[in-house]
DNA sequence: AGCACGCCGACT
DNA sequence: GTCGGCGTGCTC
């Protein structure tokens, strides 16, 4: 399309409403319009931000509707065809209109044409290159408000040189200050940050040799040609982090402008490795994406990755919509981990677009796990993915933990109660670890101190008045909670039905668990890490912190502490209670339970000191914890496989999920019934429409919730289903007062 | 999603 | 006689 000539411009909105408006170009904008760009555009009696998709020479729409593009911005280099492409891509698989992928694929800042202007001047949070008296300069600039940042510079200037260690923590600290600096509204001051940022240039790590696997690894990914998808699998501790590294080295090194993208889970996992590759590539720049940064330095880069400064770029499952030109390399860690699911809106699997943006450029892509995911290890089988495997730990002297099962029934043969979920041998294996000087990790995936409060005359239990829930006693706060739409309220003194004082704690959370462990061990040290503990911006980081020191004996914490953390001196591991996974109904349970499991089971014995993984359970036939007793995860996967396959479940089935909300369960059945019936009409005998059922939480925040699940042997079959079908239920009858979504590939069931 | 218009109950 | 409830319909 000749853009002098294109008088149309093709635009996408965030609205639900149809899928692109077409304006008008006006003279004055003549000639520059192009895709790619930002625009603002009257829509109704509003002005909205817009993205031109194409242009055209014609439109359909009647003259008297078509209105002229308002402003077009111009302080932003367009997103590229690839990008947009990626973008209707994902509007056509996840069957959401493209306006509503496009924009919210955007940073806030971006999507707000008053900070339009501002973006122009061009960012230095990212730092390049270590000037000579940088250090100095910017001791000297700082503002007088900032005496953290005076030490921190001080600090700098005295280290002629610095460990990994070292630069890795002052990396962080700068990093956080920078945040701060620009939540606070000192952007301008930017440029000293970057100098300050450039003093870890002084202080680049070289890379540690690595063993005969990582090398065939890493030569696999850099020697590949064109769209290439790996399974990188090894286990905790086998090295994979160097091997993404050094594949990230040779591809920046190769081409002077490559960027390679690394997706991490969480953002909690992002401090620590985000240092590390500061240390690693004192020269290049880094940008971060994740939700937790302020919207100016998230803005800023994301612009960083847009423009093609940023050559690596680390982020959460958000940063796979990020606009990289120059796109080389995409590395997935943790692949099979859940969070790459987006839960709302645009529910897309990050893994599943990088694979996608990897195919579209022809670049290789490396999805990194101890535990794959049954799609990935299905297709790695299939050898439609390339399997490394690294079967050595990275340390010569770290070996395998060894896991033990602690078997409950047991224990109650034995008339050795439990102590508050704490048995017997686990108390003694702790007590030992204590002796000996060595950290204990507790795992228990439920925070609080009680999961329900409970009458012992009338059997009243405190359900939440808002959801089909029980809340949660918090002793600490002295309120009940519930954990699904946050409604509180004070601890009764007595049963709320029959009066009675005499009202318990039923069952254990973190918060009992750790007071157990004060009157158990009155002189250990012990920290409890969960979404509580840590609610305050920073507090998880420094928990961390005080483990790694050794100042923590024993921690306890939920899944928070599985993830990322490589804790030195723990030498074992307690899993409290994997049990409330085993009565599930989800396919996925025991895949989900065997990762959770082996994750933090990795934690345990990491530089020389054995590990040992101690499990208490009912139920120790389960298959996942008797393939996790033999670290088999292969066995395990294969099992699974055989198991899905023989009930058409995915992997060799493609699912979609479609959910109805309403004030009454009736009428978010009422929409899935009608809504079925069209779907029967449309499908052929290759999707099958299940019933609609009530969601096993029926009821949140007063909204009570229906499902109904689409399944094909063919993702084909489904996805023209789709098509023709979420049309039709956007203009069915039994719609109103009814919240409705359609959630492709869904994790849970 | 916004933001209109539109047609029926309790107020200055 | 108006202010305002949220039903339904449109936005290039």
């Amino acid at each position: 399309m000749n853009a002098a000539g294109a008088v149309i411009a093709r635009v996408a909105l965030d609205t639900p409403a149809g899928e692109l408006f077409d304006y008008s170009i006006p003279a004055s904008l003549a000639g520059t319009v192009q895709p790619g760009q930002l625009v603002t555009v009257p829509f109704g009696r509003r002005l909205v931000p817009g993205l031109v998709t194409a242009l055209a020479e014609s439109t359909d729409v009647p003259a008297d509707k078509l209105r002229d593009l308002a402003t077009v911005c111009d302080s932003i280099p367009p997103l590229d065809r690839a990008w947009l492409a990626l973008g209707r891509f994902a509007a056509r698989y996840y069957h959401r209109p493209l306006g509503e992928v496009l924009l919210p694929a955007l940073p806030p800042m971006l999507r707000d044409p008053a900070s339009w202007p501002r973006l122009a001047q061009r960012s230095h949070v990212l730092a390049y290159r270590l000037q000579e008296g940088a250090a100095a300069d910017l001791l000297a600039a700082l503002p007088p408000r900032a005496p953290g940042v005076r030490r921190l510079a001080e600090a700098l200037i005295a280290h002629g040189s610095l460990d990994e260690r070292a630069a890795v923590a002052l990396y962080a600290q700068a990093r956080t200050r920078l945040e701060a600096w620009c939540t606070a509204g000192w952007l301008v001051r930017e440029q000293r940050a970057a100098a300050l940022l450039d003093v870890r240039a002084a202080s680049a790590t070289p890379p540690p040799a690595l063993h005969a696997e990582q090398c065939a690894a890493v030569e696999a990914i850099t020697s590949a040609t064109g769209f290439a998808p790996m399974l990188l699998h090894g286990v905790t501790g086998s090295g994979k982090t160097e091997v993404y590294l050094h594949a990230m080295a040779e591809v920046l090194a190769r081409d002077p402008a490559a960027q390679v993208l690394m997706l991490v889970p969480e953002i909690n996992l992002t401090p620590q490795l985000e240092a590390r590759i500061a240390a690693r590539f004192p020269h290049m720049p880094l940008a971060t994406l994740h939700s937790g940064l302020a919207e100016q330095v998230r803005a800023m880069q994301w612009l960083a990755a847009h423009r093609g400064e940023a050559r690596i770029v680390l982020g959460t499952r958000l940063a796979i919509l990020a606009s990289l030109p120059n796109l080389a390399l995409i590395l997935v860690d943790e692949e099979h981990d859940t969070s790459y699911k987006q839960q709302e809106g645009l529910r897309y699997s990050a893994r599943d677009l990088a694979v996608w943006r990897a195919k579209q450029r022809g670049i290789p892509v490396v999805l990194g796990s101890a535990t794959p995911s049954l799609e990935t290890w299905w297709r790695a089988r299939q050898g439609a993915y390339c399997t490394l495997t690294l079967r050595e730990r990275a340390q010569a002297d770290a070996v395998l933990p060894r896991i033990g099962l602690i078997d409950l029934n047991l224990e109650r043969q034995r008339q050795r109660p439990l102590q508050d979920g704490l048995s017997v041998p686990l108390i003694e294996a702790m007590r030992q670890r204590l002796a000996r000087g060595e950290q204990t990790l507790l795992f228990l995936n439920r925070r609080g101190y009680a999961p329900v409060l409970s009458c012992a005359s009338c059997g009243w239990l405190s359900g939440c008045p808002r959801c089909s829930a029980y809340l949660v006693l918090h002793k600490p706060e002295r309120r009940l909670r519930c954990h699904h739409c946050g409604w509180e309220e004070r601890i009764p003194h007595h049963c709320p039905d029959c009066g009675n004082v005499d009202i318990a704690a039923l069952g254990h959370g973190t918060q009992r668990l750790e007071e157990r462990l004060v009157a158990l061990f009155p002189e250990a040290r012990i920290a409890r890490i969960d979404a509580d503990s840590t609610r305050r911006k920073g507090t998880a980081e420094a928990l961390f912190e005080e483990v790694h020191a050794g100042q923590v004996d024993i921690l306890i914490g939920t899944q928070m502490i599985a993830k990322g953390h490589d804790f030195q001196r723990v030498t074992l591991v307690g899993v409290v209670n994997p049990d409330q996974a085993m009565f599930s109904h989800d396919f996925r349970a025991a895949e989900h339970l065997f990762a959770a499991l082996m994750q933090v089971a990795g934690r345990a014995g990491r530089a020389g000191l054995p590990g040992e993984v101690l499990i208490q359970t009912r139920y120790g036939e389960a298959s996942a914890l008797q393939a996790l007793l033999r670290h088999d995860y292969d066995g395990f996967a294969d099992a699974q496989l055989a198991e899905r396959q023989q009930a058409g479940l995915p992997p060799f089935s493609y699912q979609a999920l479609l959910t109805a909300e309403h004030r009454e369960l009736a009428g978010a059945q009422a929409f899935l019934r009608a809504a079925r019936e069209e779907a029967l009409a449309l499908a052929g005998d290759t999707v099958h429409i299940l019933d609609p059922v009530p969601m096993s939480m029926v009821r949140i925040a007063n909204r009570e919730r229906a499902q109904m699940l689409v399944e094909s042997d063919s993702r084909m079959a489904l996805q023209h289903l789709l098509a023709a079908w979420m049309p039709a239920c956007d203009r069915l009858p039994q719609r109103q007062g009814v919240r409705w979504q359609l959630e492709i590939d869904p994790l849970r069931i």
